[in-house]
DNA sequence: TTGTGTTTTATTGCCTCC
DNA sequence: GGAGGCAATAAAACACAA
């Protein structure tokens, strides 16, 4: 902001310095009525006015007065270089803004207050995306899980009566190998006979429900709380679609960082930089 | 014009830090 | 204890639909 935006309007009964262009200002004069203005105290005004108490003894001090555009230009300004406003700055922001130094403090607080309010909206938002791609990753995993299954009864099937027809002699009840002992498990009401070893692998692609992400009672969270998956070690399914790491990624994601100002490196919320 | 919802300016009270 | 921060809130200013 130069200096050379304020200007002298006698026009006004107060003969203030305005902190306005000449369009700004006539913007403000039909905003105020001839009675207005002669009750009221315009919202912008010279320094001397702004730092004498008596004023607003005189001129109804209850009324609220708008920042002008430009005004609020400068302070956006600053608080992107700074959103905390040490003693000095405050004074000098105050002094070329025409406004009390109270007034710039309580315009950073309240600025302050709005990023914040914003900052919560967009952590919310990207939660609430991650929280969406893990529930649609999820989904896919138990489409998937449910086709090996099938896939699976219908390999046993066959294993079963390829054995059928090849070990069962005419006539005789095949006798059972106790080194391949079968064991009906329940999958889904489908019994499906599968050897020890088998069910105790841990490299297994088929997830049981009891490996899926557990959305535990949140308590006074609003987002629920995931448990994490225990993949086996750099299993693939069969198309590849799925390993490990990919379905969870970017479920934590740092928020943006606040204005300059609080140090670089900081990160993860904005009352970090508090 | 008026009613209503939103935004902005300002105050109050409490807390923390020096 | 004073200064400064924040949350909560009030109230004026503003926007806008009916």
């Amino acid at each position: 902001m130069e200096s050379n935006s304020f200007f002298f309007d006698p026009s006004l009964s107060h003969g203030n310095m305005f902190f306005l262009n000449p369009a700004a200002v006539q913007e403000a004069k039909s905003m105020m009525t001839t009675e207005e203005s002669s009750k009221r105290r315009p919202f912008f005004c010279s320094h001397e006015d702004l730092y004498d108490d008596d004023y607003y003894d005189d001129h109804t001090p209850d009324k609220k007065r708008r920042l002008t555009s430009q005004q609020v230009h400068l302070l956006e300004k600053s608080f992107e270089t700074e959103n905390k406003l040490e003693p000095e700055r405050k004074t000098q922001l105050a002094n070329k803004l025409g406004l009390q130094p109270r007034q710039v403090a309580v315009w950073f607080q309240n600025r302050r207050a709005r990023w914040k309010t914003k900052q919560l909206e967009r952590d919310f938002n990207l939660l609430k995306s991650s929280y969406d791609q893990l529930l649609s990753n999820y989904d896919s995993i138990l489409k998937d899980n449910h086709l090996l299954r099938s896939e699976v009864t219908s390999l046993v099937e066959k294993l079963q009566a390829k054995e059928d027809t090849t070990n069962k002699p005419p006539g005789q009840v095949p006798e059972a190998n106790p080194q391949q002992q079968l064991h009906p498990v329940n999958m889904n009401q489908i019994e499906l006979p599968i050897k020890t070893e088998d069910r105790l692998s841990s490299g297994s692609t088929v997830l049981d429900e009891d490996d899926a992400p557990q959305l535990l009672d949140s308590c006074n969270s609003y987002f629920p709380i995931i448990a994490p998956i225990h993949h086996s070690e750099g299993h693939n399914n069969r198309n590849g679609s799925v390993n490990d790491r990919s379905c969870f990624v970017d479920v934590f994601v740092p928020t943006t960082s606040p204005p300059h100002g609080h140090g670089h490196g900081e990160s993860l919320g904005f009352w970090g930089w508090t």
